[in-house]
RNA sequence: GGCCCGUUGGUCAAUCGGUUAAGACGCCUCCCUUUCACGGAGGAAUGAGGGGUUCGACUCCCCUACGGGCUACCA
């Protein structure tokens, strides 16, 4: 076992966006592998055909993609233990449940969908509000333990719809062995008769995600916090099954939670409050409803993974700006918190603003490039690559680039004037005509030289500098930011300045 | 209701029996800056409660409280 190769594996259901949890949960598992020297598989759980959504498997990848974190394995690119869509290998799971039922730890059951209700009804009490298919209650339900072995058979032959249910043993103890809570007891009859093989054919998620760690050799099961309660009968089927010395070893991580109030993160909470909560915009096919993802969002894939990385995990320093390639480096499961962690957007962003800090003018260049042309801005990759040191230190989100950038190819839309008009006077005005009469001659367009130019000339008047270079900067840019005023001036080129001090000029009028 | 998991500032969190209980986000003050940021210096803010064990508990055990997950022919 200690010799066996590490093969870990993340294993979504194709039924819409991928949310950020779910991104986790690939990392840690991709993180796994990378230090291990191992093979990260990408396995799609797509045995229920209701709510299957056509495009998320293709979704899924692009997400992965964009994240660093592609499989090694998966539906594209096979490996040597595939399908790798468990659509595919639906032959598979038949066979292994029929040989659960032979072996006498699965049997066939008819219950239709009211006769389990009716059950469930019947044996509802005050102290037991949701009776379970189980010990107390199978030997009342239609199934091969109470039907004869005839009618069986003739269920079976005629047609009549069965699922297989796993036979729960009674009084005996599971023992889950999780590398991050250690031992987990649980009494079998705690546990209910799990269907494993629904009545189309297909697995449910117990029966198939078990044949197909077995199948597909994975070493080291991890998944989110919300399968804890159903380990014990995964546990049982790995050795019903006879591979209970092959079976991987269990990691449950914690949940990513709401930031407000309680309960894991859903896409809903990101709608209500503002953040995404996708890692990549995810159009749903049939309302067409777009719902924003992290991409998006103005999120740099390095700054997603590291503050998902941070999220129940850390290397036990202070340090809290990684790299993918130092998280592989670092990763290990025993410093996986326990607890479930609330999902912060604003620390989200100072993520993202470390990382766009930390990124060179030519490594966003693409990527401010393209947020200007959505905004209909077209410029010259030099143009843009040099304006960029200027202000990525003021963007958070990579869309924050526009608003840092637009000034500089046109004309502000909306001037801030309230901020000029409080203080305002006809002295300013003069003064400020009377500069850009001197602008008009000047031939050295220079930061330096405007700013040289602008204190000589208001040092001759009663005014100070300081009342005079906010109303300057807000005629130029729209309001207080951006970089050094100057700087803008120099670079806008003597045409825009004086263009936008003349207009300004006429609405302070 | 039952079962299981969890609980250090508002949030992410270090600590693996002995510390003035780190650090980060956010918030506040100041400095830098005649804008906004960045940067720098400070500040407020934490061991859920109660019992044990121990010379000594945030750390180990028990109880309570609270939070979460599960309780489908969904994953």
């Amino acid at each position: 076992m200690a010799d066996k190769k590490i093969r870990v594996r993340f294993a979504p259901s194709p039924t819409g966006g991928l949310h950020l949890g779910g991104v986790r949960t690939a990392l840690f598992n991709y993180l796994f592998a990378k230090k291990h020297g191992g093979t990260f598989v990408l396995r799609i759980e797509d045995t229920d055909q209701g709510r299957y959504v056509k495009g998320a498997e293709e979704y899924i990848l692009n997400c992965l993609a964009w994240c660093g974190i592609s499989p090694d394995e998966g539906p594209h690119n096979q490996g040597e233990f595939g399908p790798y869509r468990q659509s595919e290998r639906k032959a598979r799971y038949l066979s292994y449940a029929k040989k659960l039922v032979q072996l006498g730890y699965a049997y066939y059951a008819f219950d239709t969908t009211e006769e389990l209700d009716l059950m469930r009804e019947k044996f509802k009490s005050s102290t037991n509000p949701s009776p379970q298919y189980n010990a107390l209650t199978r030997a009342e339900m239609k199934n091969s333990l109470t039907l004869s072995e005839d009618e069986v058979t003739k269920n079976i032959e005629s047609g009549i719809p069965y699922v297989i249910r796993i036979k729960i043993p009674s009084a005996e103890n599971i023992v889950l062995n999780d590398m991050i809570r250690g031992e987990v007891i649980f009494n079998s009859d705690e546990v209910d008769d799990k269907v494993l093989l629904k009545a189309d054919g297909m697995p449910t998620y117990h029966l198939a995600v078990v044949v197909d760690d077995y199948e597909m050799q994975i070493s080291h099961a991890f998944r989110g916090e919300e399968w804890l309660p159903s380990a014990p009968v995964h546990i049982l089927l790995w050795e019903y099954l006879g591979w209970k010395n092959q079976m991987p070893q269990w990691a449950h991580f914690p949940l990513i939670l709401k930031p407000d109030g309680k309960g894991k993160l859903s896409k809903r909470d990101g709608d209500r409050l503002g953040f995404p909560v996708y890692a990549m915009d995810w159009t749903d096919p049939k309302s067409g409803e777009i719902t924003k993802g992290f991409k998006e969002m103005g999120f740099l894939p390095q700054a997603f993974i590291n503050l998902l990385a941070l999220l129940g995990w850390n290397d036990g320093t202070s340090q809290e700006i990684f790299e993918l390639t130092e998280l592989a480096e670092k990763f290990s499961i025993d410093r996986i918190h326990k607890g479930g962690a609330k999902f912060d957007f604003e620390k989200a962003k100072w993520f993202n603003g470390e990382w766009i800090k930390k990124s060179s003018a030519n490594d966003l260049l693409p990527l401010v490039k393209k947020i200007l042309e959505t905004n209909n801005i077209y410029s010259s990759e030099e143009k843009i690559v040099a304006l960029i040191p200027l202000v990525k230190d003021r963007c958070q989100l990579l869309n924050d680039f526009y608003t840092q950038l637009a000034y500089f190819f046109q004309d502000p839309q909306e001037i801030d004037l309230s901020a000029i008009k409080a203080k305002w006077d006809e002295s300013k005005s003069i003064f400020l005509k009377g500069w850009i009469e001197e602008l008009k001659s000047t031939s050295e367009w220079t930061s330096i030289k405007l700013e040289d130019s602008f204190k000589q000339a208001i040092a001759s008047t009663q005014l100070k500098p300081g009342e005079l270079q906010l109303p300057l900067r807000i005629m130029l840019v729209g309001g207080k930011f951006g970089p050094p005023v100057f700087e803008i001036a120099s670079l806008i080129g003597k045409d825009s300045t004086i263009r936008r001090i003349e207009h300004s000029l006429t609405l302070l009028n």
